[in-house]
RNA sequence: GGCGACGUGGCCGAGAGGCUCAGGCAGAGGUCUGCAAAACCUCGUACGGCGGUUCGAUUCCGCCCGUCGCCUCCA
């Protein structure tokens, strides 16, 4: 089956046939590194990372680029209002910005080059493309002028004309046409600056993108994307400088970009005062996985207005798949197969496991498509509850290995989509275990004091001091011991601590469900309420 | 003004000329359970309007209405 492409250039979807077999290099335009990422940037960098783990599942060697532009009016006017210096904004921002990338689960960038690393080869690019006649200088500015390019346009499907109609910027009167966009900029006072044959400068936004993309994977590279946004003028400008410089075409074969985030059906914008930052949706205490899921619940390419209501229907969706997986571990623990029973490959393991996978590829490789390959997902959780219920009631050797490939072909065709699945046993030791550490970091402190009062209010033993130290460090272990006086209770039918317990938990977002496991009771962490509590207490 | 996208059941959202059905969230009833939770079962006669093509269109074409994006920095 092969893989199709919605392609800006032609505007259509086309099978993918990279450059060279086997191989794809690709380029995504990273932050302008003046402020914290905010959630439509994370849209993005979230596609384009599920794209690159599907072209890497489909067994293509990928070489995955995005820039980070680390000199820009933005960042220098930043630097001003904070009184300090354009590296230093950078340099904070960069490291947030990574910091955030992580959190969503975006796998490492295979090269990711700076701007400010790069002045000599964009120097090189803009000194070529005046000896050939494409750019002009005026007075320590340099211009490309579009007019001498003829595709100019050719992917953002507008002729210059076009263009002209839609003026409303005051145009320099040194262009020799209006569109003509800026290879080079005159140094300012006080700005950053690097000396050029044309006196100091710094680079314009557009060189950096060509200059990078042309160095880390040469001429005719496979995929670009970025934002629709970034279509014109900005790879519109990158086409023109990079095909005009190197006197060939196409400079990019494939162009993909992903639709717009808008808030409560507003544009984000800094005017509307609606930005949404990706520190802030963590910091509320989302599931970066929700959020995840909420993107790759639409197709790439189409709009999302997102609200935090949406998130947290995407919270529920997530917790449901996985629900399965942690319903599964249980059940292979406590249920013994009776030894008599064989191991079979029955038809039903690899009939399930294929048709899932076959059908989650033919989404996927239909432009992409992660809304069906997640209802593929969706329907085999379905189906899995159900052999689940019969295997507790029948633990056969050949339920048991269903379950365990259900379970491996989820965190398969999750890691793909970077679903990060919490605890399971199903993959040992390979993937991380307990995702409680990880979240008890994030449990607001007053919830955690919460805990405590009730756990001593509950514990009159004479050890208690003692035991606070002990506890304060391993919140699991408090809570195991709560869950326990709570079983005993259950044990004796004193119903009423039993469901006291439970609700106090419960008001802390931790949710408590009679389910008995050889860990001691299960007890989950609900972010969805955690979130109403925070609400309510703000 | 120019260019373009979109309009699917309470909400979000895939999709295809007719085939039984996307999927998720929410809601109702039921099963299980001490009660909950989780899970499962059942429940919605959806495709902006008007024409056209067709045996048949929500899916193709045209027009209209509406929403949005780009044309300026923006993922």
């Amino acid at each position: 089956m092969s893989l199709r492409v919605y392609n800006t250039l032609t505007g259509k979807k086309e099978e993918l046939v990279p450059r060279e077999e086997g191989k794809i290099g690709m380029y995504v335009c990273g932050p302008t590194v003046y402020n914290y990422i905010h959630i439509g940037n994370a849209r993005c960098y979230v596609s384009f990372d599920v794209i690159r783990r599907y072209l890497r599942y489909k067994g293509y060697k990928v070489i995955y680029i995005q820039n980070i532009t680390d000199i820009d009016d933005k960042i220098i006017n930043r630097a001003r209002e904070e009184n300090t210096t354009a590296e230093e904004i950078s340099r904070k921002c960069t490291r947030a910005y990574l910091e955030d990338m992580e959190s969503l689960g975006v796998e490492p960038i295979d090269v990711q080059p700076k701007a400010t690393g790069h002045i000599p080869e964009m120097l090189g690019m803009i000194e070529k493309l005046i000896q050939k006649g494409y750019a002009y200088v005026v007075d320590g500015d340099v211009f490309f002028e579009v007019t001498k390019f003829e595709d100019y346009g050719k992917l953002s499907h507008r002729t210059l004309e076009e263009m002209r109609a839609g003026e409303r910027v005051e145009i320099d009167p040194r262009k020799r046409h209006p569109m003509d966009f800026a290879l080079w900029k005159k140094a300012k006072p006080c700005e950053p600056s690097w000396p050029s044959p044309w006196g100091d400068g710094r680079p314009g936004w557009h060189i950096e993108c060509s200059a990078m993309s042309l160095k880390y994977l040469g001429m005719g590279f496979d995929i670009h994307a970025g934002g629709q946004d970034l279509i014109f003028p900005h790879h519109e400008n990158e086409i023109a400088q990079s095909e005009a410089y190197a006197g060939a075409k196409p400079f990019v074969r494939y162009w993909l970009h992903n639709g717009f985030l808008s808030i409560e059906k507003e544009k984000m914008a800094k005017s509307l005062g609606n930005v949404i930052l990706v520190r802030e949706i963590l910091e509320r205490k989302y599931n970066p996985n929700a959020l995840r899921l909420l993107f790759l619940e639409h197709h790439y390419r189409s709009p999302i207005d997102f609200t935090l209501d949406r998130l947290s229907e995407s919270t529920e969706a997530f917790e449901r798949l996985e629900n399965l997986l942690g319903d599964i571990d249980d059940a292979l623990e406590v249920c013994s197969v009776s030894s008599t029973s064989q191991i079979e490959t029955g038809e039903d393991v690899s009939r399930i496991v294929s048709e899932t996978r076959a059908k989650f590829k033919e989404a996927m490789d239909d432009d992409f498509n992660t809304a069906a390959a997640l209802a593929v997902l969706f329907e085999l959780a379905k189906e899995a509850h159900i052999l689940l219920q019969n295997f507790k009631a029948n633990p056969t050797a050949e339920a048991r290995d269903l379950l365990i490939e259900i379970g491996k072909i989820f965190f398969e065709l999750g890691k793909v989509l970077g679903l990060e699945f919490g605890l399971s046993i199903i993959q040992e030791s390979k993937i991380k275990l307990p995702r409680t550490q990880e979240l008890l970091k994030l449990l607001p402190e007053k919830m955690v004091s919460d805990l405590f009062d009730l756990y001593f209010e509950l514990s009159q033993g004479p050890d208690t001091k003692e035991t606070r130290a002990r506890l304060k460090e391993d919140f699991t272990k408090i809570l195991n011991t709560i869950l326990d006086v709570r079983k005993r209770a259950r044990e004796r039918k004193d119903w009423k601590t039993a469901d006291n317990i439970r609700e106090r938990l419960n008001g802390m977002g931790i949710e408590v469900r009679d389910v008995d496991t050889p860990r001691g009771y299960k007890w989950k962490f609900s972010f969805q309420r955690v979130i109403d509590i925070y609400e309510r207490s703000r």
